[in-house]
DNA sequence: CCCGGATTCCCACTCAATGGTAATCCTGCT
DNA sequence: AGCAGGATTACCATTGAGTGGGAATCCGGG
């Protein structure tokens, strides 16, 4: 054996030493955490007492490892999502006081859905959005948003795998999603009533960036029986353009209200 | 040379290297990264590339490196200031919604309060903490409740150590800064008038963990001329109740009212 | 006292990581 | 077009940081 058997970087088993927790494991001891991450035993002591020695990790009042406050700062502090956060969370709290239910904000990731920021109460088996949570991009209604203004290309990437159906209303026919984007790029939102839990509706729209692009996804999910749950598609609407500005967007002047590519 | 002159460790590197990244500078060319880090370019580049590779870096469209959304996201999904965090929010945002000005909740780390939320206008030349930012102890409402609530070891370490004087109100002398914190242990909060910025007064009480420590402080930020800012307490206080409870403290059932250290 | 798992200690092996130097690619300026 | 200065990529000889199996020790519960 030399460095690393697996051929490995320390950087890829840090990671994956980090992806060990997660919102249901926050915290556990080293033996677990090799086990997890199925790195050998003395490999992960090593390492995890590096990463306590500059404050990555923590231990716990129980000697369980977990992930150090440092960690959070340091990728908080630097990262593009806290901007779109900060800029996002007034109007979402005028958005969440109005609707009540809960009101998410997501970007797109790789190949899903990553929510970056969450209000409303976190019990509800109506809303399964969790900060720093992700979602498929084509059962959620912030997918559909985010998807609808892409390059065609990452649409046919997203459109040519297999898609999951999770309830009897998902869409999972590429054509019938196709339809379905093309609706939401004219109408200006998206709507799903029931796309992921059978019980609730998402109703979402695009935040625009400082080059016109969409860059965020505003959503509300609502219980699925309420009445007319398009008619919050104002609401969401003006809070997006708030949100919008406050990033460096400007209103087009004149001219066709289709955003570029 | 061999395995870095300095006898760094890769860990070490990518601590220095994603602390190049601040809410100031969000984005670099590798070279300017270099420079920074203090690392020397072939090394730095070498590090960034994977980095990218593992999505804990990203290029902007300038080609210029940020930090990855994946950074965020794997240190927020399993951090246990993501718990306190979604328990604070709700109860930030009625006091926020009361008192108008900023709402912020702090946590102590090594030997800075650290902000791990806010509510408010970002703008405001009055209030200068930021989510992620951190400010001293002893020049802080919030840092003097958790100081004031903390194992006398660590108080006997911050107050030895030289305190900066940022306004004719500061509080620099050791002594008097121990009276206060009596002060604010017995009554529950601390109120300090332009400690650091002199148009400004914070307001701060604790937030009690299930084991009964307190393990943040929430605050409010208020203009300093605004009459009898002492009145927001009850409300604070309310709101840190609810906090406390959301994280699985109970109320104590009878006798003292002191928490333990 | 015993048992099983968690943690720490030990150590010989070796390749991943290192960082100079030099070539190449840009980009703006003349 | 040609030039200047910086950013980026390519090359490569060198070596100690990182590795991980194994054994000893610690610890908590029954």
């Amino acid at each position: 054996m030399a460095n690393s058997a697996s051929g490995e970087s320390i950087i890829r088993r840090f990671i994956r030493i980090i992806s060990a927790f997660d919102d249901k494991h926050t915290s556990m001891s080293v033996a677990e955490l090799s086990r997890r991450t199925g790195l050998p035993v003395t490999t992960t002591y090593r390492l995890v007492d590096e990463l306590l020695l500059e404050r990555l990790l923590e231990r716990d009042s129980n000697g369980n490892i977990e992930l150090g406050t440092r960690m959070w700062e340091l990728a908080s502090r630097g990262s593009k999502t806290q901007g779109l956060r900060e800029a996002a969370l007034p109007f979402m709290e005028d958005v969440q006081s109005v609707v009540q239910h809960s009101t998410t904000l997501g970007v797109l990731d790789s190949d899903e859905v990553l929510y970056i920021e969450r209000l409303g109460s976190t019990s509800t088996i109506m809303d399964i959005t969790k900060v720093a949570g992700r979602l498929p991009v084509h059962a959620t209604s912030s997918g559909m948003v985010l998807l609808a203004n892409s390059p065609s290309a990452y649409q046919d990437m997203i459109l040519s795998r297999p898609l999951t159906k999770y309830t009897e209303t998902t869409l999972t026919d590429p054509a019938a999603l196709r339809r379905h984007l093309a609706e939401v790029r004219q109408r200006g939102f998206a709507a799903m009533p029931g796309v992921i839990v059978p019980e609730s509706s998402g109703i979402a729209v695009p935040v625009y960036g400082p080059d016109n692009t969409v860059v965020a996804a505003l959503s509300v999910v609502v219980p699925r029986d309420e009445e007319n749950a398009a008619a919050r598609v104002p609401l969401l609407m003006a809070a997006a353009r708030g949100i919008s500005r406050a990033l460096g967007w400007r209103a087009k002047l004149k001219g066709t209200l289709r955003q570029s590519h």
